[in-house]
DNA sequence: CGTATCTCCTGCAAGC
DNA sequence: TGCTTGCAGGAGATAC
């Protein structure tokens, strides 16, 4: 599940090998993934252009050049492999690109069996306008003032505190695997209401989602490179995760058992002695 | 507007 | 061994 570390890692890989090189051909090979793919709109923006910026914004990925931008969501399951090869290796890939290098055209083949990502193509002015984009929260590892935009965002929120860190619209970057980890770090119970949390307390949810999304970024840096490193783990394979996927299992903090519920329809891990 | 639920999809693991 | 079932989850859409 690419979440915002492995979205990072992949648009910084794809930066070194796509930014300032031509986008030579684009080859679909499905009509739509999330929603209809504007194949035509791709072509005339993308296709023939030289690729100016390769960014991130929350967990989208853009591509820009003179006429527009591409923006690449992974969903649940996508991921984008680099290959020398133009042919789809892999089942389940959806569009392959093919980028002009000084060692010859490399190709990405974005691979997606889930179909939750997505790719649309806006005007080179239209994307902070963009629906997807615009009324999206703060970047998490950006934001010089997190705590406080998170303290202020809660007043009177009764949605659990777990809930509210998972709202993009709140802070971006921030999924379920994340959330659970963060509030375990910060010892606060993801039931709590957002809005009973003190305003200390959300100094320390802040920190906490920082530094394990620092971390996963640091553990997350080799899995693009080539085909061969493609399921070598991204981010959280190599992150210590102390409550995700933990439950039954002893707490590392106080030998309690975590517990697991589901909240919102999602799994969600905790010690509730440590968690208040 | 705030909150909760539904929905898309395939791969994998557990249970029989 | 081979089936069925349930779960994984980002985030927009929908319902209240």
């Amino acid at each position: 599940m690419p979440e915002l570390p492995e979205v990072e890692c992949l648009t910084r890989a794809l930066r070194e090998v796509g930014e300032g090189h031509r986008l030579v051909c684009a080859r679909f090979y499905r009509e739509d993934l999330r929603w209809p793919i504007p194949i035509p709109e791709f072509h005339e923006r993308m296709v023939g252009q030289v690729i100016q910026q390769v960014s991130r914004r929350s967990k989208y990925l853009l591509l820009t050049t003179e006429l527009g931008h591409a923006i690449v969501h992974l969903g649940m399951s996508g991921n984008i492999l680099l290959s020398a090869e133009g042919e789809p290796e892999r089942k389940h890939t959806h569009f392959t690109w093919g980028v002009e290098t000084e060692s010859g055209i490399k190709y990405l083949h974005f691979v997606d069996p889930r179909r939750f990502g997505c790719l649309l193509c806006c005007a080179p002015d239209e994307l902070w306008s963009h629906k997807l984009i615009k009324d999206l929260g703060p970047e998490p590892l950006l934001s010089q003032d997190l705590a406080e935009h998170l303290w202020k965002k809660s007043r009177n929120k009764t949605v659990a505190v777990k809930n509210f860190l998972m709202d993009a619209h709140v802070v971006v970057g921030v999924g379920n695997i994340y959330a659970n980890e963060a509030l375990f770090r910060a010892k606060v119970h993801p039931l709590r209401e957002a809005g009973t949390l003190k305003r200390k307390e959300w100094d320390v949810v802040a920190v906490a989602i920082q530094e394990v999304l620092e971390a996963a970024i640091k553990a997350g840096g080799t899995s693009f490179r080539d085909y061969r490193h493609v399921d070598g783990g991204s981010g959280y394979f190599e992150v210590a995760l102390r409550v995700y996927g933990r439950d039954r299992e002893p707490c590392e903090i106080c030998g309690g058992m975590i517990a697991q519920e589901r909240l919102g329809g999602r799994a969600t891990y905790y010690c509730d002695a440590c968690q208040l």
